[in-house]
DNA sequence: CTTCGACTATCAAAATTCGCATGGGTGACT
DNA sequence: AGTCACCCATGCGAATTTTGATAGTCGAAG
């Protein structure tokens, strides 16, 4: 984890600069906001921690010069005053958190932990198998990174069988899986939907990704290299 | 965006309630950690606001069950006791954030909407998506800068669509989010407010920015130019 | 190696479901 | 009383799903 500290006051500076990397973190420093800007801008840290009581730039206008340009880590501003008027300041400038002065160590380390969590939980959760990509949360197939639009049913088949690759799903399995109960068994809708499937998947048919066992089910064949 | 609100002292709770829905946010109320963790796992909020002096279950419990449920919305913890050891405990539990009572309702707010900025991805309180922007601290809406007037719940779904660009949100998700507890799910609501924003948005259909995605839902479309 | 029967693929029409526009009604606020 | 935002019901049009028929393929048995 890396991380930026951006303080005037030296003392400080180095106070946490040593408490963050007896923390295991890698700390790189800073005491201006030009040099921060610079820093941020240059390196793609997971936290910045910024003094708003900086000279030149203040640490508010660093912060929202920071997102302006796109800059996305989680910042915390420390803030010696204790008005809650600028912490909501800081905030409304696109800050994560605050921190009044002054405050003991282990009070930074606890937020820097918590912010650091959250933001590494947002990945969305993408399933790879092969040239086959699935975002289950934006409910969208890629094919080669490629974006494959597909209807509903045609989704709920090729999830449920990105969901167990490599194995045999029996038709009668991903009926059960794909309409709530009662349904209508010897119908043919999971050929169809196989059928079209394939032909968006894999209109040359060079992937062969699904693969038909006659009698038993259906198959996702995935190259696990 | 809905909100869960956990307090034991009922006169702060309403209070909360009133202000927290006054500034748009769909909010559900508890009064004890056994009704919250119900809660938390049988609607999936935005955020939630737990008191850490709660009777039987206190707030920390709750936090720590909350997250070993599996459980990932932002949480803030209020603490009426000014040891810091508190609110690192607070923030080991698996919360993200704490407020020391006494507090100003301006401060939580600021740190409500910091969090569900941060957990949807989004760094600054201004979102910009292709030629839409959001501020979402001033709940405005922007197409090529031009400012846009939206009612209430106008905005509560472009704002939620904003969050999560390039993703199939489904009716029912939307309607989860966007209002609270007993709602009518089989209304057309949804349909009825997309179909005004569209017409808000762009009058002559030429950016097309909410595409519909039959039996799934709606998709913000973005060109991640 | 061939044949037969069962299983699967494909197609297009039918049925169904879904989404959208519209207008009326309700309640809040002025 | 008037305005405004919101909710609800309706009906149309369109996209998707289902069906049923037909053609094709596979594999086991002879």
């Amino acid at each position: 984890m890396r991380i930026l500290i951006v303080e005037d006051d030296s003392r400080l500076l180095l106070q946490l600069d040593q408490y963050m990397q007896s923390q295991g973190f890698s700390v790189d420093l800073a005491d201006d906001g030009e040099k921060a800007l610079y820093q941020l801008q240059e390196y793609d840290y997971d936290l910045a921690i910024i003094d708003v009581g900086l000279p030149s730039i203040d640490g508010f206008e660093v912060v929202q010069r920071a997102r302006a340009m796109d800059i996305s880590c989680p910042i915390i501003i420390l803030t010696a005053r204790d008005r809650w008027q600028e912490k909501v300041k800081g905030l409304e400038c696109g800050a994560d958190d605050y921190l009044t002065k002054p405050f003991v160590h282990e009070e930074l380390l606890a937020r820097v932990k918590a912010l650091i969590r959250r933001s590494a939980g947002q990945a969305s959760p993408i399933v790879q198998k092969g040239p086959l990509s699935l975002d289950t949360s934006a409910n969208q197939l890629y094919v080669n990174e490629q974006a494959v639009e597909l209807t509903a049913y045609e989704y709920k088949v090729i999830e449920y069988l990105m969901m167990n690759p490599n194995k045999v799903v029996s038709k009668t399995e991903m009926v059960e899986h794909i309409y709530d109960q009662d349904f209508d068994l010897d119908s043919n809708v999971i050929e169809v939907f196989v059928g079209r499937l394939r032909r968006k998947i894999d209109k040359d048919n060079i992937i062969k990704p699904i693969e038909t066992l006659r009698g038993r089910g259906y198959r996702l064949n995935v190259n696990l290299q």
